[in-house]
DNA sequence: CGATGCGTTGATAACTTTCAAATTTAGTGG
DNA sequence: CCACTAAATTTGAAAGTTATCAACGCATCG
């Protein structure tokens, strides 16, 4: 399967890696085919850090399988995560000098690692990389836009967007496979797993969904949890 | 006051407006020079609808004075306020066709409207504007970032947060003027009003800021409220 | 002066968190 | 393969926070 070269770790070697098989690239592949050429395959263990708040913002992720959580930690310990990056999904896409969140991968992990500065030259060339560019952008506005809307929500009402997006976004259909533990959907929510865990019960038991397994869950009744969406 | 031509309503005519006096830019004006010289004066009355939700997103508007809210309403009712929009700022920077907010005149409200195609023209042609909006969609997604960290909190953090915010935003030092009523300060932080009020009270009463009248607040202990802030 | 809109205050209900404990799952070594 | 330990998840009871419902005060405006 491993038919690329790889590095393991934060501090990856440089050279070109070959095109990977298309297959993994996922549903942001069409929208930024370019970019997933680019870059050098490195693996992150779970749980590593990939990058550190207020450092410099110096390179692109592309995730090309596992996941990768974006997290800040506020000074009374609390930490709030940013967002979950999939297969196909580009994590670091910062217009700040430095970064605002910390980086950690869910799982293991493995990324192409993108020059920001690499990628700046070739979009200001080639018209088309700049599309590609921003429409990423735009991805990323629409997604803190979503989770602006979810944050102002109840508890149930979280979830059920929750895995709505995960379900459209792990493209199994009504099967999802949860990447991350309990704390960290908690963290993204803005809930504690307590509620979390009892709000998954309690969908469980008005059959809107079924969890054979705590990393498994799979959609019963959709047009419920749309309703509970807004 | 009024030097320049000016059309009322949401249908302006076509016509150059010449350079406005550089104290009504506000901050943004250093990251945006060109484009507030740009397009249409239009004035839209206290509450007024400026843009529908799922209209097409053909306008940018600068605001040059009173202010603009964004707002979204669930099929439950309620409503998600997503943006203040103050003298400076630009409103309607949305990269979708269609909008995913409406939006409203706060106040008694000028703008400076400009054709998006006319502006993607010229930033194609013109390296510096393209940088100018570069910086203003960069600071819609800081924007929203700070949003959603904001949501995440308690009720006495969110209006800490937003007192900062507001205080920060409208140069007057630790003086507010507050253009909203209290119900899209509510809106906006996903709070009640009655929560709003009690906190706003309760804030007063702790003296971390004064009430002389419900649309002036006085910071009274930044630091008191930079530590709610987390 | 009464009507109206906005803001504050009070009492109660609903929801979420906190703290604690039980249960399940995953990983490890025998 | 089983037993054992550690970690993750679920469940329960009590406390805390915020929302809801209702009433009141205070301006503005016809």
């Amino acid at each position: 399967m491993l038919t690329q070269p790889e590095v393991r770790g934060p501090d990856p070697a440089v050279y070109r890696a070959p095109p990977p098989p298309a297959y993994v690239l996922g549903r942001a592949s069409e929208a930024a085919p370019t970019i997933h050429l680019m870059g050098t395959v490195t693996s992150y263990p779970r749980n590593t850090e990939i990058f550190g708040e207020s450092e410099p913002a110096d390179y692109l992720y592309n995730v090309i399988n596992g996941g990768v959580r974006t997290y800040k930690i506020f000074s009374d310990g609390r930490r709030q995560i940013g967002g979950f990056y999939l297969p196909g999904d580009v994590v670091g896409l910062e217009f700040a000098r430095a970064r605002t969140f910390s980086a950690e991968a869910i799982a293991d992990t493995r990324l192409r690692v993108i020059k920001r500065g690499a990628l700046a030259a070739l979009a200001g060339r080639d018209p088309e990389v700049a599309g590609e560019l921003f429409a990423l952008t735009t991805r990323e506005l629409r997604r803190l836009q979503q989770r602006m809307l979810l944050l102002a929500k109840t508890a149930q009402e979280r979830v059920a967007s929750f895995l709505l997006e995960m379900a459209e976004r792990s493209l199994g259909g009504n099967a999802i496979d949860l990447p991350m533990p309990r704390q960290d959907i908690a963290d993204y929510l803005g809930l504690t797993i307590e509620t979390v865990s009892r709000t998954l019960t309690s969908l469980e038991s008005c059959a809107a969904i079924e969890v054979p397994s705590s990393r498994h869950i799979v959609l019963r009744n959709r047009s419920a949890l749309n309703r509970m969406n807004g």
